[in-house]
DNA sequence: ACAGTTCGTCGAATCGATTCGACGCCTCGG
DNA sequence: CCGAGGCGTCGAATCGATTCGACGAACTGT
């Protein structure tokens, strides 16, 4: 069931085939519809293999997503979602590599051999060997995140630092003096991830802009880490109103925690943050975040990794993303102590 | 940097570059390490496309997955994060192909053109024109779930109607006479998605056995529809003392609908269910549940793929897992009314 | 009427691996 | 001392597509 089959069975040459198929060269009508018949009988699809060898590339995409074992948030899988159904508008498949680690088979088999065209990359470190590794194969890739020193390189991301210094500001105009930070987990900062070091740099930041009083946590990505922390947060910082958080797997935790300490929302505490929408709406109250646009971002992932695709030694692009402060429910005037 | 250029640098053939690295024929140690010397300097890999060409096999499987704009339920998703553990562990890649719908491109793609090794397919209806799909092609696959007659496929699935009745069974051991079945959506219902049509046989059985009262219902996948549910169930259904459910994206909307009715659980309403561990975890108090095994059944379902590859003739298997019912606190004794 | 196009088709080369048959060399046994 | 057999290597065929150059037929223009 090759080409040669057709071409035999339909009284043609391989190449004449080759050509009704791709319309690179004329073919009589007549002869068109005598190999389509023969090929809707049997069937009949180029094998992808041979195309590839042939012709160089191999119509997938390498999509590069943290060990399959841990839980991904919602905004990674916004990212998978996105990536992968604007990678089928193209018509194009996706390969899935779970490789956290830096040293890593699946990887490794995704980015050599040619098995991809090009690669998306997510949940990028401040220096990250893997971005290193495509660098030195020359493999066009695009990474969702971004290095410390991007120059060069194809991203997209959103803007932590400042996102979470609005927040901040939101919540110091409302009159809040004291105010947390729950981050990512440790391991997390200390593996050097990008937005774990970038939101602490703007809170940081605005917390001194505007002569607050900041504290700074750190939780693991889950319910239970985040119930703890909000218990420890409680217990130790009394005078802290309010909270920002790019930490999404934490939210339902942290809301069972206020409950719990009978603090309501936004009267008793308030609480913004960065998160993907569906974290942020499935919040009770509604959470006051800044909407990651998964979507867009996953697009524009394709969208970049196709075009420098399509010409490698074109100038890098990039887009940093500061979406709006969507204001819901979770944030009010600080409380009269 | 192809083999050819290989074998040049190394002073030998490229066949002896080929049996080098595979070892299908003795070659010289000093021979080999002299290959091994310059396939190190060039970080030479062979091309996937030429080998998959002459193999005939791609060392990559299929998997298909919901439409990626849905949201994954925590099975889904575990199904797809220990599915592509395993295919890892076995040297495989994974190829996403994102098909709800029956005629689908992506679908199409994936297993058409010899691409993949094999497929899983999950999300099986009772009777799923993926499955006739793939039935005619000859291509090897494995599903998560079954059909209505899933004579010579190879199969994992959990026992839905068995589950959900001792579900209710435990129930009406606690003294509960009015039951209700929270379902999954009325649209898979009709569509007719397996685990929804199996678990209905599952509870009318086991409501009449015990000559219960019980309710029905349908519930979009989401936590809204999972409020409004429970309210209106609340509202039509004041005798109803309990629920059982399959519907995991619910929960959350279940657990604050009955929260703001002000109803205590166990104490005043009991809820039981199959879910995923997680969502079971997640719920408060946590959720007597049969917990479903994903990390076994995606890696069963990788593990009989393989077994089926190798050998496409022998008879098929299936596993059919009746996991039991973990005993959390989200059941107790029907109230005293 | 004839040279120059254009059109439709074909044969052969090519992509980068694997693998089969052959061949030379060395060793060992009779 | 010579034939058998094993070892290590090589050349050529092969997998299934694409694509280039060529070629005959029909068509155009002068």
């Amino acid at each position: 069931m090759n080409i040669g089959e057709i071409a035999r069975r339909a009284g043609v040459s391989r190449s004449t085939v080759s050509y009704a198929l791709s319309g690179k060269r004329p073919v009589t009508e007549e002869t068109k519809q005598r190999i389509q018949a023969v090929i809707d009988e049997l069937g009949y699809r180029p094998n992808a293999a041979a195309q590839a060898l042939k012709e160089g590339r191999t119509r997938t995409l390498g999509l590069v997503i943290p060990p399959a074992s841990q839980r991904l948030t919602d905004m990674q899988l916004g990212f998978v979602a996105s990536v992968v159904e604007a990678a089928a508008r193209a018509d194009l498949d996706v390969l899935l590599s779970p490789s956290g680690g830096d040293h890593d088979r699946s990887f490794e088999r995704v980015i050599s051999g040619r098995r991809v065209d090009g690669v998306i990359l997510m949940e990028i470190r401040l220096e990250d060997e893997r971005v290193v590794r495509l660098q030195q194969t020359g493999l066009p890739f695009v990474t969702i995140g971004h290095t410390a020193n991007p120059h060069g390189i194809c991203w997209v991301d959103v803007d932590y630092a400042t996102l979470i210094a609005r927040c901040v500001h939101h919540l110091a105009d409302l009159g809040h003096r004291s105010i947390a930070l729950i981050n990512r987990s440790a391991e997390l900062v200390a593996a050097g991830y990008g937005p774990a070091h970038r939101t602490l740099a703007g809170f940081a930041e605005a917390i001194t802009a505007r002569s607050l009083n900041g504290i700074t946590l750190t939780c693991a990505d889950d319910a239970a880490a985040g119930e703890t922390c909000i218990e420890q947060l409680l217990e130790e910082h009394r005078e802290v109103t309010a909270a920002v958080t790019i930490n999404e797997s934490a939210l339902p935790g942290i809301q069972r925690a206020l409950e719990r300490a009978k603090l309501n929302l936004p009267q008793d505490f308030s609480i913004a943050g960065v998160a993907a929408q569906h974290s942020a709406e499935g919040f009770r109250p509604q959470l006051t975040a800044a909407d990651v646009p998964t979507l867009e971002m996953g697009t524009s992932a394709v969208d970049l990794l196709l075009e420098r695709i399509a010409a490698p030694e074109t100038p890098t692009r990039h887009l940093l993303l500061t979406p709006p402060i969507s204001l819901r429910a979770s944030t009010g005037p600080a409380p009269i102590r």
